[in-house]
DNA sequence: CTGAAAGCGCTTACAG
DNA sequence: CTGAAAGCGCTTACAG
């Protein structure tokens, strides 16, 4: 409870009858004071309601226990899990975040933002802004100049330029695709995400390579590129169905899209999954209650938020240790997401080996080895 | 570009041939400085990407330009909105968000939050936590004493004992109500949110409100408490037809538990709007996608959240000036909503001029004098 | 085990 | 218009 007037750690140390010094001591929990002493402080400090100034701490120390995060689109539902994810991982740890939310993902003022955070002595930033085009080939080339460490949320896989937490968006892609082939479809279509995401772009790699595993052939007609809303998806049917009315499976690259799918599909008159199988991403909560149930693909958004701030922390540590800003490593953890079978797609005949593989191999971590770009 | 080692200003000084001072002084856009001076300063500071250390500015200013942002639940629609808003209009004023999440809003750890982000040395917190239960009562009563102006997001109408940007949820409950009784509805359940959150329990004010406006009977089996999920708004149409099998309008005070209700009203066969007249609050992006597309209350989100800051960074400024921690003023901005008519409520025959007036006043700003509980 | 001194990187008066 | 001094509230060596 602080109320009024600051106090500050002379007045405390006036008030126990030692010098600042042995209030810091207390503070620090440093073992080189009497017991007695150390319970005096202790008693003013819980009495008062002292509480250090992080400031100047933060001053002499050389640390501010702020972590900066960098998000983009907290409407959408992966930032908003992952920043909490990493605000309560953080909390943890005892560092507090700073937030800096950007309004347009492929943004060129990169080094501004990053500039003003480091001005603010945060100890780590944490970048969690879905790749882009190249809005991460500034970050890739200045990271070992920057006076913190970084880490990237997110990203393309095998490009690991700069220290990474990502979901495998390939695995994604080859999960939905591959369980849409075991139920039996002919033609398994796919609406992705705008194109310059690499999310997107990684979960038509994986829909590509799921088709060719299975020795299909790969039509480029069945990709129509979406915009992740709800209309977009509803629209992508329909140019769908007039390019390819034999279409019977879809792989829609998050929950909205599919959702927008699932209209059409009605509006049609194509029965979801008997004429129709179709499946998501995300795992939205409403995914389980859309009609009928959502098949889906949950990603381990918390994980990947939590194992961030767990990387960065090691990081922080390591600089502080080598006194001077350690070079990163460029090497990135790799997430397993699983699939959620419900009922908008056409169950699997046989026990689908692949599907129960990549479930069990769920949340798995994979370190990839940087390699030159 | 902040590369490498961390300049000070001393070495900015000195490579520009002049004091430490003198530097502050064009940091700081002083008029007092020569102008040759002051470029040559300028052009050392770009040279170098100097940026003054904000720990050390905030020691000596006694000022930290950053605003500590409480919040809860990013997952649900409003409070990343909220937050989102808060953050660019924090940015626009210079200030950083220091954010802290919480996992229970009726948590009782409010005072040790409050307490770290005093020690964190914020100018100023902004509280978006819902009011539930008596989670406001600590804030409330110390407000006074604390180091730092407060404001709240969102609460309860007509009890502003702290300065507070909150929507009139009483009016929510009665526009929707009032539509659909204009669509000529002779039975008007309502499905709340969880009973402990202030807001659920204005919307069933208002609800309230407007039977009694119309002259109808208020039928409390009626009133099914939801909790704002999906799949309690299908049960609960379930529960409702059960009570009252005429019921043919229902107002569900988010648009989940209205997209439970269509998906219920399709599985028993009710038609909506012909059987059954829906509407939902918040507006969702997929709310003009549901099936019929959902009519509902559209919120001033954004407009809260960016008041909040406003309000807050006058209050900052205010104590500034007095030198010390003002007392707050206990007033409360209530900002209107205002109804978007789709298709899953029956229209209403005659212009409907109460929604018309307060589609009118929507966004409208009302600010309530304090008065004592 | 404890304290006096110096310093973190700035800015605020105070001189000139 | 400019600089030397003092101080913001802590902590880090350095003595004792």
């Amino acid at each position: 409870m602080s109320r009024g007037k600051r106090l500050t750690i002379r007045e405390v140390a006036a008030a126990a009858g030692v010098s600042a010094q042995t209030v810091s001591r207390v503070l620090n929990n440093r073992p080189d004071v009497a017991p007695e002493t150390a319970q005096r402080v202790q008693q003013i400090i819980s009495e008062t309601g002292y509480a250090p100034n992080m400031l100047a701490r933060g001053l002499t120390q050389g640390r501010s226990h702020v972590l900066g995060v960098v998000a983009y689109g907290l409407d959408y539902f992966g930032p908003s899990r992952v920043l909490t994810a990493i605000e309560r991982q953080a909390a943890e740890f005892g560092y507090a975040i700073m937030l800096n939310l950007i309004l347009d993902p492929a943004m060129g003022d990169v080094d501004g933002l990053i500039d003003s955070l480091c001005a603010r002595q945060v100890d780590g930033i944490i970048w969690a802004i879905p790749e882009m085009g190249a809005n991460r080939a500034w970050l890739a080339n200045w990271i070992n100049e920057l006076p913190v460490p970084v880490i990237l949320v997110g990203g393309m896989e095998g490009r690991p330029d700069v220290p990474s937490i990502a979901i495998d968006n390939v695995q994604i892609g080859r999960l939905a695709t591959d369980h849409l082939i075991s139920g039996g479809a002919k033609h398994v279509g796919i609406i992705t995400g705008p194109a310059t995401w690499w999310e997107a772009e990684q979960r038509l790699v994986g829909w590509r390579a799921s088709l060719q595993a299975h020795g299909r052939e790969v039509e480029e007609s069945l990709v129509i590129e979406g915009d992740w809303s709800v209309s977009s998806g509803e629209e992508s049917l329909y140019r769908m169905v007039d390019r390819c009315p034999e279409i019977d499976a879809l792989f829609a690259c998050n929950d909205q899209m599919a959702l927008g799918v699932l209209h059409a599909a009605h509006a049609i008159g194509k029965r979801v999954p008997e004429d129709l199988s179709v499946v998501g991403v995300d795992n939205i909560a409403e995914a389980s209650h859309f009609w009928p149930p959502l098949t889906t693909v949950d990603q381990p958004l918390g994980n990947s938020g939590e194992l961030a701030v767990k990387e960065i922390v090691q990081l922080i540590k390591k600089s502080r240790q080598a006194r001077r800003p350690v070079d990163a490593v460029p090497e990135m953890t790799l997430l397993k997401a699983r699939l959620i079978v419900r009922e908008s797609s056409r169950p699997v005949p046989a026990p689908d080996s692949r599907a129960a593989e990549s479930n069990e191999a769920s949340f798995q971590r994979t370190v990839l080895e940087a390699r030159p770009i």
